[in-house]
DNA sequence: TTATAATACCTAGTAAATCTATGTATAGAT
DNA sequence: ATCTATACATAGATTTACTAGGTATTATAA
């Protein structure tokens, strides 16, 4: 599929850009905020947050650095330009994605 | 993740139970059928869709039949009622999977 | 005081979903 | 006669996320 293939890469990528172009945030952290605005639907683990958050920044759409708070110490992440523009490509996909998706199955008008 | 892990898998097959739920349909007019009405973005591989169908006959969701039309051999499909409470299932995973990640990527107030 | 839970990072191996590539076969068009 | 469209099918590769394990610190409970 055409856009499917990014979506189940893109569902979690596109979150960790936008919880990242609100503010910095540690990995742990972000696991934490996506379980809770989510409402418990996502519960990422972090065997699948850890790696994608190394491809990001190979990608050079993050960048990390490391600070210590209360003896922990915690890896930052912070979005580069580069990942705000992946995040608002991103979230037209999405858009694609939601649309072709509900004109099939009738969301809308069933 | 909880529900992402089913919904790749599931947006294939929410489309599919979908068609067949309006009326009886083989493989490959599914193929064009769901290409056309989401207006190119969704454009199912036969190396897709055929596993999926054989799937989905064995978990007793769809029926298959042969039939012959202008001497072209096609297997047509027809959902069982257990397909459909499968797919009333599906589109509440669906609208589950969307209002969660819509919550964390903030559409609607965004 | 010692065990458990929570915090915080990481990787290897596995499972699941879809795609690529390929095969068979027929009908119609060029 | 050859190419495109129709119509089915499967094997193998790729991609993505999960399971399961590892390290280490701090706070809490038994």
């Amino acid at each position: 599929m055409k856009v499917n293939k990014e979506l189940l890469k893109g569902s979690t990528v596109i979150m960790i850009l936008t919880l990242l172009d609100r503010k910095e945030m540690y990995g742990y952290e972000m696991i934490k905020e996506i379980e809770c605005q989510s409402e418990g639907v996502f519960s990422l683990k972090e065997g699948t947050l850890y790696p994608i958050l190394h491809m990001l920044e190979a990608e050079r759409w993050v960048e990390a650095s490391w600070s210590e708070h209360e003896g922990r110490k915690r890896k930052y992440y912070t979005i580069t330009d580069a990942g705000r523009g992946q995040l608002k490509e991103k979230k037209q996909e999405w858009n694609l994605f939601r649309g072709a998706l509900e004109r099939v199955i009738g969301e809308g008008h069933a």
